[in-house]
DNA sequence: ATCCTTATCGAGACTGTATCTCTTTAAGTT
DNA sequence: AACTTAAAGAGATACAGTCTCGATAAGGAT
């Protein structure tokens, strides 16, 4: 939720902006700032906590990946920049990607009482993942 | 995001309780606990931070208010119970509620790559209300 | 290869929302 | 009025995320 220019300045290319980045890919995928810090803490127990946000939200500023929020979840990261619908599992919060037969004109089908001029609409999916199923059923 | 058991044990109505319900429809509508503790503060210092939040999450928990999460804004609470969708005002934070054409059978659309089971959907949508859109004309 | 500028780092303080703990208070029944 | 216990209030705690600031290093210039 900073800036929304394109870069201004003209970033580095550092081993830690490395790190962060293969750890997203690496835990494949849709990781929380969060789970990366604890990913690269085990091997590079170095690094900063600042650090991993920072690499994270400059990138999702420049445009360089994704940043999916959710209403109960950390913001989480996409290396992907196609723009699709997300779905959250509600027991481990593992997220897949979603394709669905999205309405073409949703925004000209929505009206308020209020006059609102409607900007964005954002779809998020919840459910349980199949290896989460896989246990409830079990039990 | 307690327990999602209805009552098990008979509520009381406190002095607070009902301070807390009186504020958030005065406050008209779609408070926050962190807005609702702010109004009250003014009038009744003596109200607890605790017990604004356990207020409105104990009613929440027991269904008699409907608790509205945003991805960018906190938790908002609503005396209506029917569901229906909201847009948040990206500006000022307002909340209004939101009339559209919902695909009826929106889950049946969705396909995923891992076998997630959908069990909900819920549709955000962000924009700007009149009052901020007069004043972002007027620059 | 060395120097220089400055973007980036790491450590830790700080925010803000929300929850929890523990003692005290008071709602509602007997 | 007495009693039981839900709920209140104060303050600690949790936790994601941001900010500050001195130290470090990326990468272009010499």
């Amino acid at each position: 939720m900073t800036s929304e220019q394109p870069k201004t300045v003209k970033r580095r290319n550092t081993v830690q902006k490395k790190l962060v980045i293969d750890a997203l890919k690496r835990l494949n995928c849709h990781a929380s700032a969060g789970m990366i810090l604890k990913e690269l803490q085990e091997t590079h127990p170095e690094i900063g906590r600042a650090t991993v946000f920072r690499v994270l939200s400059a990138m999702a500023d420049d445009g360089e990946l994704q940043r999916l929020k959710f209403t109960d979840d950390d913001d989480r990261f996409d290396v992907s920049l196609h723009p699709h619908s997300h779905i959250i599992c509600r027991c481990c919060g593992k997220v897949d990607d979603v394709c669905f037969d999205q309405n073409p004109d949703l925004k000209n089908h929505v009206s308020d009482s209020a006059g609102f001029k409607v900007e964005e609409i954002t779809i998020e999916f919840k459910g349980l993942c199949s290896s989460c199923r896989e246990k409830a059923d079990a039990n």
